[in-house]
DNA sequence: CTGAAAGCGCTTACAG
DNA sequence: CTGAAAGCGCTTACAG
């Protein structure tokens, strides 16, 4: 069997003077690049034959097909899938497009993603804007040649009429392409309201730390977050407005401050919180790091957590659970998130929105206020 | 002009006639299903031309340029990076292939490597391996037939003889390719030192633990971690063995207590070595996992840290500074592990091992022992 | 600067 | 079950 394993390549054989002519002069013949013809020459069978047996649904002969196996075998071929791709078959990618990796939300989100694409046969793609709308639109142009199958647009986002038409922009251009845009981690977009949303409900999370501030006796509660313009920030803020609203709780613009998501600017907003004549004596935060924050405010003005402050956060953060005290928050469900979104862009689901229930954690950061 | 922009489209043209063929009867056209040769003919110039324009090198008149891409504009002509790929050109990916996406490890890493995949001009696909080994060597497959251009396999792993097989037969599989393969965040294969690790020095990061602890005056100082089996366990182990032997301190068996990577794991051990008739004064713990474990055993035990134990993490993860008291740590160098794999697997920087150096982050969980 | 032709590697009706 | 042919959509020498 001339060619075989184990023998010595010649230039005799097609398949070898065809490998140099591509290969040039850098030693032995890559095994990879032998294409199905190759295999099949090798074979003795015709390309099409070939192709059945790596992925055609007909059936071929057993004979044949071990004959085509050995000659693939013998090649190293391998399939290229990018060929393959182009007649719509082989795995198609899911896209996930986020801000940010760093954080609390991405892990989880893109892993219930993940988790989902591979049980469907697709890989999952990963890019960050950093907030760059060149960068995004660039990227989603990249998505859409590369015949992406589903883009899923992550986390929080400006909430203006600006990114509004920008987002609208993208799931049309996707949609020419066949490729579905699924919001996942933010609201519907107003006036778009044909592209989906998977998102969990951030107003019922931060309505549920007033609730139980309330139930323990608080009537002066602070928030600290982020204002206008992003998302997230808007529907947490909103929460707690409505939250104090129903429960006749006056919250006058000093009991809201503006802090950004960290730590640092949480403890500034918390330091100038409970430097107010009469304080509040409890906080809830946006988030965790602002919480955090919050807790290195207490104690550099000396007060004690929960007995004189009770904090609230928001996202259940690996390790803050393991805080002196352990912080009560609002856990979101990340991981279904990236399942329901994922499955919903790729069709197993029905298109429909999404909004998922968070959990509330109650730790030992909340207490009776110390007047009670 | 016939067929422009505004008008409605009829069967009579050749474009329409081809699109109906193609999408059946589902309503007006799709606009993105437009091919190269459609542009060639809306414009009037052949296919090579139209190419020249998308991304040709070679320059094309101005004029003839205005018509291919007004024609492709009407048509809503998106290039398929499908066949182009198959060509050589259009973005390449880099993948990433880990265990797990939860974890502190993770996100920095990939942020890293996407900045870099990023910048030239690839996009990065991750993937999880739950550490089956099908699905990882199904995964190396479905790289290999997508043409992947490096794969980065990250994390700790297993690190006995048939790991390091298999994943030699990864690097070959890969290199029949064209694509890399580097390992990221674990050592050097033995046996296959041409594929590429990029790592951080977890033994001297350990060591700077133990150093520190005998500076303050520790001479019983106790292990925590996970036993054989993993790179990461072994290395860290490792370290906390040549350290104590290099300050001259006992480590008998009972000091070192097998911990898995979780907090109740390290809580579990911890109370173990605590509850020792001659005690350790301090402790190493493998990750910040198994330390915030330690804290929780040792308040348990009415023991103060750092008072009564000193307790040093791995990892930096976000809020071990906020524990009370702040962690001791060792924060390695991830992203920057990213960063480095992706510029080797990618040809940006010679393919030499690299070892990274992780800070020793020094805070409040580690004080000269009661004794002195 | 532009076009005709061949090619990239695979798949899929259409005939046998 | 198998093959010849046409096709997927793009690119690239090779000529002009």
């Amino acid at each position: 069997m001339p060619g075989g394993p184990g023998t010595i390549p010649t230039m005799s054989s097609p398949d070898e003077a065809r490998r140099a002519r591509h290969g040039g002069s850098r030693g032995p013949a890559r095994v990879g690049s032998a294409n199905l013809r190759d295999v099949a020459a090798r074979a003795g069978v015709s390309p099409a034959t070939a192709s059945r047996v790596f992925g055609g649904s007909r059936s071929v002969h057993a004979d044949t097909r071990a004959k085509v196996l050995a000659a693939a075998d013998e090649l190293g071929y391998v399939v290229n899938g990018l060929a393959r791709a182009m007649t719509g078959r082989g795995p198609g990618t899911v896209a996930f497009v986020v801000r940010s990796m760093i954080g609390p939300t991405f892990a989880s989100l893109a892993a219930g993603a993940e988790s989902v694409a591979t049980a469907n046969g697709h890989l999952l793609l990963i890019s960050t804007t950093e907030g760059d709308r060149q960068r995004e639109s660039d990227l989603i142009a990249t998505l859409r040649e590369q015949r992406a199958r589903a883009v899923l647009y992550v986390g929080s986002t400006e909430s203006d009429p600006e990114f509004d038409a920008r987002v609208s922009g993208y799931a049309e251009d996707l949609a020419d392409v066949d490729a579905s845009l699924v919001l996942c981690g933010r609201p519907p977009v107003v006036g778009a309201p044909a592209i989906v949303s998977v998102d969990y409900d951030h107003r019922a999370g931060v309505g549920a730390g007033v609730d139980e501030l309330v139930r323990l006796g608080h009537t002066r509660i602070g928030y600290l977050g982020a204002g206008r313009g992003m998302t997230t920030a808007e529907l947490r803020l909103d929460g707690y407005r409505t939250a104090m609203t129903r429960n006749r709780l006056p919250h006058a613009k000093d009991l809201v401050r503006v802090a950004a998501n960290s730590e640092d600017a949480g403890e500034a907003a918390a330091r100038e919180l409970l430097s107010m004549a009469a304080r509040p004596t409890a906080i809830v935060a946006m988030t965790d790091n602002i919480a955090v924050g919050a807790y290195r405010a207490a104690r550099a003005l000396g007060l004690r957590i929960p007995d004189d402050l009770s904090i609230v956060g928001f996202d259940d953060v690996p390790f803050v659970a393991d805080l002196t005290p352990g912080l009560t928050t609002v856990r979101p469900p990340f991981y279904e998130v990236g399942v329901r979104a994922a499955r919903i862009a790729l069709g197993v689901e029905p298109a429909e929105n999404v909004l998922l229930q968070p959990s509330f954690i109650r730790r030992d950061s909340t207490a009776p206020p110390a007047e009670m």
